[in-house]
DNA sequence: ACAATAACTAAACGAACGTTTAGTTAAATT
DNA sequence: AATTTAACTAAACGTTCGTTTAGTTATTGT
């Protein structure tokens, strides 16, 4: 009946997620996004509705592209090794040069954590205690470790990642390794 | 000759300091400065330039504020227990309720990671070598460990302290203490 | 008491923000 | 080929931002 589609609303999304991640959402103006993703204004709020559709759209894109990472480490089977290295593949994209943004979900966290919004807040929390879930399942496959132990672990391991992944904006990946291994030596 | 101010400096610029710390930069409009500080933009603006000035002011205030514990810290004999003493003094006042807005430093850190503002990223650069000197003199107080220990250790713990003053926003004060007695579990 | 002047109030500034609208272009249906 | 309609461009919307300016008030030195 008309016209068609210019552009790929996934291709588009994902140049927004990089926006944001590097710049996060208030500093991200939609003059930024047009460029970015090089597409109009409209086009933009006729396929996400405002800046914070996009901005969702954005943190869901950015799910869906972690996820493998996520699944390799809930079918994991060594443990604390499987923790340690869910570590490690979740800053390997951080330093793919040039690529500096630490995790996208504790960037939002971190800008949000005195904002009202709901919606943000409920991703956020939900990926957190997703996250939680399988540390304590990993724990779990020690057999010594008792209960009181684990949860004392798994909140441990659970703020090193958020610690982590705020470091990994500024942090060198030396110094972030360095971080990695001695968080793993006191387990 | 002339009138005298109605307000104290000092007195506003702690104000303004609690708004920034609390929101960020950029989150902290002229608007809200004025409503906090009691007074009106043209006496911020004759007081301190700009927003940026006072900002930069605010910064000050912070470090002015968090110096006693940081003396504390410098004059400490006991090497690693002075570190782990300094990581529970920084959290202390951000628990005495409605007030989890982590550190300050920290956070304008990772607002202005992506920024260019080169007034600001020396002012933290200082902050944090000043801490990594501290910390590695502490170290040192233990002959039994070598350079290259020290060094690495260094680093994980300014590391665990970023995470801690990024993590002191959003979670519990329990969950904190379980990760600071963690990380010096085997130092 | 009066002149001088710094500190105040409040309104306005231009720029940038997120969002909307009017008008044009192009693809699909008839 | 004509008509329909979604996708496009570009300009304008109202608000809010940080900043400045014009005009008033109050305190000081003479």
């Amino acid at each position: 009946m008309a016209r068609k589609k210019q552009y790929n609303e996934d291709e588009v999304v994902e140049k927004a997620m990089n926006l944001f991640w590097k710049n996060g959402y208030e500093a991200t103006s939609m003059q930024m996004l047009e460029k970015e993703m090089g597409i109009n204004k409209f086009s933009i709020y006729s396929s996400f509705g405002n800046k914070h559709g996009l901005f969702l759209e954005s943190l869901k894109q950015y799910k869906s592209k972690v996820s493998a990472t996520l699944v390799k480490f809930k079918n994991g089977t060594n443990g604390v090794e499987d923790i340690k290295q869910f570590f490690y593949d979740s800053i390997s994209s951080n330093f793919k040069l040039g690529n500096q943004k630490g995790c996208f979900v504790t960037n939002t966290y971190n800008e949000f954590s005195e904002n009202e919004d709901q919606l943000i807040k409920e991703q956020m929390t939900s990926f957190m205690e997703n996250l939680k879930s399988i540390i304590i399942e990993k724990l779990e496959m020690d057999p010594s470790k008792d209960e009181d132990t684990i949860l004392k672990q798994a909140n441990y391991l659970l703020l090193a990642k958020h610690g982590l992944a705020a470091a990994a904006r500024v942090n060198t990946q030396q110094e972030i390794e360095d971080y990695i291994e001695m968080t793993f030596k006191n387990l």
